[in-house]
DNA sequence: CCCTCCATCTGGACAGCGCTAAGATATATC
DNA sequence: GATATATCTTAGCGCTGTCCAGATGGAGGG
């Protein structure tokens, strides 16, 4: 029933691809459950392995975490990336940046949750390889960035803009779910209405540096 | 040796004030060994009472973790106080308050995580009590801005404005310590002129809705 | 083709966790 | 002084992360 061997397969014995597996049930597990309920004997069993069997994959629980919060930043690189690839505007472009990026956040509020647990516990978010083509989440900022001020401001402001963009949105991501903005979000007709209205505060667009 | 009362205890019966001393042991653990040690257990130990004495003044781990988070923003409504008080110039007193903000959370790192982990789980900042004559540390920056733009803008452009700068100082205090930044820090030449520079770049004080 | 090697996976165990129930203890009230 | 009640302890349940000894079975050398 089982062929020898199915050629794409880069580690797998016993099992197939168990540290692919392990990751797909994580995943179930935070969308179902949330992260109060991941731990790591309910992804063994979500995956249908003993308890000990994610050891020979994972080091410990965080490193297991660490993976998971890896793809998030991926997935949320490529959801940016998707979110502003039509618009031409670069003011315009950043303000679907920021309103992609919590919309992410709110989609997946688990996974964001350990992405973030993650980031502070390792100091920083995730570095990609320095001789990796494709750069990160951040440096689609910078880049947007530079398209609405690259010609004026120099390189540190433009990566202090960035730094203050993804600081706010990261705020905005965690704290948009709130109680105490219901109201307000009904006055302005909606949460992207918000969300635009809260980012415009941030400045996050005008690429002025120095209001004084 | 025990007198039968000393008058100012409130709710004390055998061990004088356990709720108080739980709260104080479990700061102590915090400062001392990180949140992920804030076990209930490990409170009831450092207070020198059995595993099952925490129960008879929490309901569960989350009451306990919330009563944590509640004086912490007492503690950070004490400490943005402090740090304007003195500034009478009204932009200057947001940066200042800004800058304060995210000092609490870098000195404090492990509570200021407990804090928005509960506010996060209920939803939402901790509200004071509508008859309580003294209003919550959002307040304080909601006035600051009143008295930037009170004149210029409406109730709802300094609602927003409010809300903007609360997200910003989250989001910069929560990466603040974050190792891509230390260059930049570096170049600017210290913590307080990254906080400060990030700060102006996230227009907090301009008070200037709608840029385009 | 078989046999050995070794990565992979299992079953069992340990300490620590949140939480509960039952009983001991001391304070407050009558 | 007796009773009631809030407080604290002891014991125990099921869960967790982690480790260890042993079973399993594919990979490569003879």
């Amino acid at each position: 029933m089982k062929t020898t061997t199915v050629a794409a397969e880069a580690k797998p014995y016993h099992h197939g691809d168990l540290r692919r597996a392990l990751l797909e049930s994580a995943d179930a597990i935070l969308e179902r459950d949330g992260p109060n309920a991941l731990s790591l004997r309910a992804v063994a069993r979500e995956a249908g392995v003993s308890p000990a069997a994610p050891y020979h994959h994972f080091k410990d629980k965080d490193e297991l975490l660490s993976a998971i919060a890896q793809e998030g930043f991926d997935r949320l690189k490529a959801a940016l990336t998707a979110a502003c690839v039509a618009e031409h505007d670069p003011r315009r472009k950043m303000s679907d940046l920021g309103v992609a990026y919590v919309k992410f956040a709110q989609s997946h509020p688990a996974l964001y949750q350990v992405m973030y647990d993650r980031a502070r516990a390792e100091d920083g978010l995730p570095q990609k390889d320095v001789h990796e083509k494709d750069h990160d989440a951040f440096h689609i900022v910078k880049d947007a960035l530079t398209e609405v001020g690259g010609n004026y401001f120099s390189e540190t402001d433009i990566h202090l803009a960035a730094i203050a963009s993804w600081c706010a949105a990261h705020g905005l991501a965690e704290m948009s779910s709130f109680v105490q903005f219901r109201p307000l979000k009904a006055e302005l007709g909606g949460e992207e209405a918000f969300l635009r209205a809260v980012l415009e505060h941030l400045g996050m667009f005008r690429g002025a540096p120095n209001p004084y």
